[in-house]
RNA sequence: UCCUCGUUAGCUCAGUCGGUAGAGCGGGUGGCUGUUAACCACUAGGUCGGCGGUUCAAGUCCGUCACGAGGAGCCA
C-alpha cells in the first residue's frame, strides 16, 4: 500500500478519506503510556490543536527505545489510519514504525498536567506546545487575518504608519527613546541640554504610541484605511491588560462621524467573533470548557444583539441611580473609574457598551468639540471581562477650533504643522478608533493576562527571550 | 508609581504553639496485553527567594531588598 504524507488536521477534518489508509506522519510527542506489550503516544504535528493518537506494539524493533521516550521529542510515525478501540477518539495510527528524529532531555519542563500560567510565562520559549497556548496562538493568527479580510472586503487601504516617529507630540504617554548615541558620552549644548542634532536621526526620536496622526493624512487620499502593527507605551503599567510593547488596530475614515465609527466598531467586533468561531471550533470549545465557563453563550449574545450606546452624561447617571457604593464617587466631570465601567457593562448592561461623548477637559486635543461646547465626540467600547476594548473619536476637522484646543492644552502648535495642513486642505469631518489587538483577543478567548496572549510579553521588568 | 498578598523538591502545594522538611505529580529502576493526567512497587531529589535582626533554637517572629501575582492609576 502507498505511504502518503499527511498532517493531523487533514485527518480529523477528512476522516473517510484517511480511514485504512497508509500514512506518514510527524511531530512532537504530548504524552506516552506504554507497558511491556504495546503503547500509545499522544502525538501533536503541530497542524492542529488536537493531537492524534498513534499505538505502537513490541514488534517494533526499537519498542524499548520509543516506550522510554519523554514528552517533548520528536519523531516520525509511518503506520496505518485505523478506528480506535479506545472511548476517547474515533480513530488512531497504528504504526509500523516510529523513528526518533530528536529526543527530550528527561528534564523538559512540560509535565502531563496543569501548570500555572505563571510559570508557563517563564518558560516562554516552550509554552507553545501547551494546549492552551496552542489554542491562543491559532486564534491570535485567526483574529489578525479576519481584521484584515474585514476591512479589505469594505476597500480599506492598509497603511504601514512608522514605528519610529520623530516627535513626541502623539500624546499618548511615556515613549521609548530610540538613539544611537553612546550613553556614557552624549553629546550637549552649550546650555547643556542634549545635543540631538548628533543623533542618527538629527533629531529626537521615538517608539511609535499610535499610528493615528499619521494614518490620518492617508484618510484623505484614500478615504477609508487602516493601520495594524506594534505600538510601544514606556508607562509603568503593571496589569493584567497592559504590556509594553502590543499590537493595534486603527482604522479611519473619511466623511464620517462619531455614529459611522461607532458602526464600523461594532460591525467589526462581530465579524472577528463569527470569523473565529466558523474557524477554530476545537479551540473555542477548549476555552469555554478549561479557561472561561460562560464564553461561548457571551460571544452568542454578542453576535445576536446589539452593542449598547449611551452618552457619558447618561453614564454618570445611570451610575447615580444604580445607588451603588463605589470606591469613587461618580461624577460627572471626572473620568469614569474601571469599578464604574465595570458595573455599566458586566453588571447594568452585560454586554459590549459605547459610552460616547466625553467631557472634554479629560479627552485628547484631536477630538472633535461638540455643539455644546463642553464635550467631546469620542467613544469608548466597554466589554465585560476586559473593560476597555476600544477608544476612538469624531477628529477635530475645523482649524481653528483645533488650533484653539492644541492652545488650551499648552501644546506647541508647530509641532503639529503638518496635522494642522490637513484642516486647510480639503479637510472634512473624520473619525477613527483604535482596537487593542491583545485585548480582543482576551475578549475571545476568556483568557484574562495580556501577558498570555503575546508570544514574548514586554512589561515593566520583562524583557526575557 | 501606590495598596494588598505571595516566594518551601523540577512542577503544584502542605508544614499546627518557634524545636533542624512532607505529599502528589514529574525523573530514575522494575512490573503490567487497549491506555486516556494509565496503573503497581521501589528510589533519588531541599542554601525553605537574598541579606540582616530577635531567640538556647527561625521555613515559622521582625526589618530590608529582589522577584511574582491581584487591585488602583495611565490606556488599547
Amino acid at each position: 500500500m502507498k505511504m502518503v504524507k499527511a498532517n493531523v488536521k487533514d485527518i480529523y477534518r477528512k476522516t473517510e478519506k484517511f480511514m485504512g489508509q497508509d500514512v506518514k506522519i510527524s511531530g512532537w510527542v504530548r504524552t506516552i503510556r506504554a507497558s511491556n506489550a504495546f503503547g500509545f503516544i499522544e502525538l501533536n504535528d503541530g497542524s492542529f490543536f488536537k493531537n492524534i493518537q498513534v499505538v505502537f506494539e513490541s514488534s517494533l524493533e526499537n519498542f524499548k527505545q520509543v516506550a522510554d521516550l519523554g514528552t517533548g521529542s520528536a519523531v516520525k510515525v509511518s503506520g496505518t489510519v485505523i478506528e480506535s478501540e479506545g472511548a476517547k477518539q474515533p480513530f488512531e495510527i497504528k504504526a509500523k514504525q516510529v523513528a526518533v528524529v530528536g529526543e527530550a532531555d528527561e528534564d523538559f519542563p512540560l509535565q502531563k498536567k496543569r501548570h500555572t500560567f505563571e510559570y508557563l510565562r517563564t518558560i516562554a520559549h516552550l509554552r507553545p506546545r501547551t494546549n492552551a497556548f496552542s489554542a491562543v496562538f491559532r486564534v491570535r493568527s485567526l483574529v489578525a487575518y479576519a481584521i484584515h479580510k474585514f476591512f479589505n472586503e469594505r476597500g480599506f487601504v492598509y497603511v504601514h504608519t512608522p514605528i519610529i516617529t520623530g516627535s513626541d507630540c502623539e500624546g499618548a504617554g511615556e515613549m521609548f527613546k530610540v538613539s544611537t548615541l553612546d550613553f556614557h558620552k552624549i553629546p550637549k549644548t552649550s546650555d547643556g541640554r542634549i545635543d540631538f542634532s548628533k543623533d542618527f536621526f538629527g533629531k529626537e526620536t521615538n517608539l511609535t504610541v499610535s499610528g493615528q496622526l499619521a494614518v490620518e493624512n492617508f484618510c484623505v487620499a484614500f478615504r477609508n484605511v487602516y493601520t495594524f502593527g506594534p505600538t510601544f507605551r514606556a508607562e509603568n503599567s503593571n496589569t493584567q491588560r497592559h504590556a509594553s510593547e502590543f499590537w493595534m488596530i486603527e482604522p479611519e475614515i473619511a466623511f464620517a462621524d462619531i455614529f459611522d465609527d461607532m458602526d464600523l466598531a461594532e460591525e467589526m467586533m462581530r465579524y472577528i467573533i463569527d470569523f473565529v468561531l466558523e474557524n477554530a471550533p476545537e479551540e473555542m470549545e477548549f476555552f469555554n470548557n478549561f479557561i472561561d465557563k460562560g464564553l461561548l453563550e457571551r460571544l452568542d449574545l454578542v453576535l445576536n444583539s446589539e452593542f449598547a450606546r449611551i452618552t457619558y452624561t447618561e453614564a454618570v447617571e445611570l451610575l447615580e441611580k444604580s445607588k451603588k457604593q463605589f470606591e469613587y464617587p461618580v461624577k460627572w466631570g471626572a473620568d469614569l473609574q474601571t469599578e464604574h465601567e465595570r458595573y455599566l457593562t458586566e453588571d447594568l448592561l452585560k454586554k459590549p457598551v459605547f459610552v460616547y461623548d466625553y467631557p472634554k477637559d479629560i479627552k485628547a486635543f484631536y477630538m472633535r468639540l461638540n455643539d455644546d461646547d463642553k464635550t467631546v465626540a469620542a467613544m469608548d467600547l466597554l466589554v465585560p471581562g476586559v473593560g476597555e476594548i476600544i477608544g476612538g473619536s469624531q477628529r477635530e476637522e475645523r482649524y481653528d477650533k483645533l488650533l484653539q484646543r492644541i492652545e488650551e492644552m499648552g501644546l506647541d502648535k508647530d509641532d503639529y504643522w503638518w496635522y494642522l495642513d490637513l484642516r486647510r486642505y480639503g479637510t472634512n469631518p473624520h473619525a477613527g478608533f483604535g482596537l487593542g489587538f491583545e485585548r480582543a483577543i482576551m475578549y475571545i478567548t476568556g483568557m484574562q493576562n495580556i501577558r498570555d496572549v503575546i508570544p514574548f510579553p514586554r512589561t515593566p521588568k520583562n524583557a526575557e527571550f
